[in-house]
DNA sequence: GACCGGTTACTCGGATACGAGGTGTCCGAGTGTGTTCGG
DNA sequence: CCGAACACACTCGGACACCTCGTATCCGAGTAACCGGTC
């Protein structure tokens, strides 16, 4: 199991557009910023307009900026953006399949036990990962970190 | 993100398994039960034997059998087994570059913040399916299951 | 009847193709800005 | 000097190749069981 490594840059983007406030971004900037291939990046942020996370402002002097304040966006909501909203572990019923055809239907209404327990695992995941937002990061961050983003940004 | 199917699989041959007390079940008939590719599923026991989770035993009426009691073995055994031991999420550390190139190192002693947080949610998933045996898988099943598969193992 | 050797059939195990999904790139549509011309 | 129209440059957005990883398959090495022959 392997998580694309868009979501990283999309954390690291939605970072950096809090601490800059307000300020609407290009793609060019941010793949700079991180040297990263600029036309995918903005592939990817193109995925969080649509979750409805950033907004995208077409033209001249146009750019990327957070849909809302940081604490109200969740790495949850980042990560179901960029990697699809669908689970992981997803449960094909092979209970159902060879030695269980034939079987009444209503043997199988019960949910099965396997998909269950990883279904209850992925709902801890996605709890931690909702229990968290841009602003704890941005809380947690050194103080510094933020005044070297907002001073190299600042630069022309 | 997506998880492989092979664990779905893994899991419900480790199930069947159990309730065929340590009797070999080779992995065609295993493949059967399913209606899986039986090479292919082999390929995914086999991970199983490097993880000792299983045993095989070559040779006619060979098989495979579980390598511990079903209390022993959890959940999070069979997944790391099977997909492998590293997180999904794997920090590139892209915060040192681009804009980040040239500054002191002593500035990135700590973590970075996006990369705890997700570990943190990973974390939270190995517990949770650490915490779930198959031994707690054959409670949780109905009694009629293990008849049923029993049954169907027995018939030649 | 018991023991031993050879044969057979069955099993796992790793090496080998195929395909889907993620990664990376490109070019066109649309928009705000800056300039320039006229009043 | 002020206003408006024009051209420009910059931005996003979706459509098009490449490449890695997961999926699927095959054949060979090894082993236990079985059968026949011998003592």
């Amino acid at each position: 199991m392997r998580m694309g490594e868009g979501v990283e840059w999309g954390l690291h983007c939605c970072l950096t557009l809090a601490w800059l406030d307000d300020e609407p971004v290009p793609t060019a900037r941010l793949a700079a910023q991180f040297d990263l291939p600029p036309a995918y990046l903005n592939k990817r942020l193109q995925a969080l307009v649509r979750a409805e996370i950033l907004t995208s402002t077409p033209g001249a002097r146009g750019g990327f900026r957070l849909a809302r304040p940081p604490a109200k966006i969740t790495l949850m909501d980042v990560v179901a953006a960029i990697e699809g909203p669908e689970d992981a572990f997803r449960c094909a019923e092979i209970r159902q399949r060879g030695a269980g055809t034939g079987t009444p239907a209503g043997e199988f209404r019960k949910r099965c036990g396997i998909d269950v327990a990883m279904r209850r695992a992925e709902l801890a995941w996605r709890r931690e990962l909702a229990s968290q937002t841009i602003a704890d990061l941005m809380a947690t961050a050194p103080p510094r970190a933020a005044d070297r983003v907002r001073r190299w940004h600042s630069a022309d």
